[in-house]
DNA sequence: AACTCGGGGCA
DNA sequence: TGCCCAGAGTT
């Protein structure tokens, strides 16, 4: 077996629910969520959307809701100011551009304010079923550090885990990789000694922090 | 490639 | 206080 398999399989163990935290009911509260859940975890966007699509559930009903309302949501939970104009946008485009539904397709999701490549990335796999890895910076830390992949750009590492991943588990490999980020190879003193994939890891000697350190 | 945006939460 | 956070857009 492959290491990258042997990786995949501890992880899966490891992390044995891959679906999206995301709270939503169709493609555009899924989008809504995952334009918001940048630089904010998915516990709090579920915060901010279990009172916003209570109230504005479609794209029709949200065009409606004036900026400065969106932007009450959006500093509850102190996220970017932008991202309330973004959304706003994005609402009154998807109704003039494609008739209220969110395109699936990956340059048709990021020509829409807001929308990057992640973002695209995450509607096509988890809202259209279309295979796709999103690599934010959980996922390209933790596949570098893992020697998946070796490159600081996004779109690289896309390319290179998309030919050493099987196709079939690439939506959850997104999430296998994001929650081990979050929970053990942390950017800053990882957990390298309660690591499930230390002995397959060539960073895990040098990342070890001291146990002396405070 | 570097920079900005931005505020709540937590140590 | 200081530092972190499931990015995107602009220069």
């Amino acid at each position: 077996m492959s290491k990258t398999r042997k990786i995949l399989r501890i992880l899966a163990k490891t992390y044995p629910e891959p679906e999206t935290a995301l709270t939503h009911e169709s493609p555009f509260q899924l989008l809504v969520a995952t334009i918001l859940s940048a630089q904010c975890t998915d516990q709090r966007v579920n915060i901010i959307t279990e009172k916003l699509f209570a109230d504005y559930p479609t794209v029709w009903k949200m065009v409606t809701l004036p900026l400065p309302e969106l932007e009450k949501y959006i500093r509850s939970a102190g996220l970017w100011q932008t991202k309330a104009s973004n959304i706003k946008k994005t609402c009154q485009r998807l109704i003039e551009e494609h008739n209220g539904e969110v395109p699936a397709d990956q340059r048709a999701l990021m020509a829409l304010p807001g929308v990057g490549r992640k973002t695209a990335n995450v509607i096509l796999a988890n809202a259209f079923q279309i295979p796709a890895i999103a690599v934010d910076t959980h996922v390209l830390r933790v596949a570098n550090r893992l020697g998946l992949a070796n490159s600081k750009s996004p779109d690289h590492t896309e390319e290179q885990l998309m030919k050493i991943i099987p196709k079939k588990d690439w939506a959850d490999a997104h999430h296998w990789l994001i929650f081990h980020g979050r929970k053990i190879c942390k950017a800053r003193k990882p957990l390298c000694h309660a690591c499930p994939l230390r002995d397959l890891c060539p960073s895990s000697t040098a990342l070890e922090t001291d146990p002396q350190e405070e």
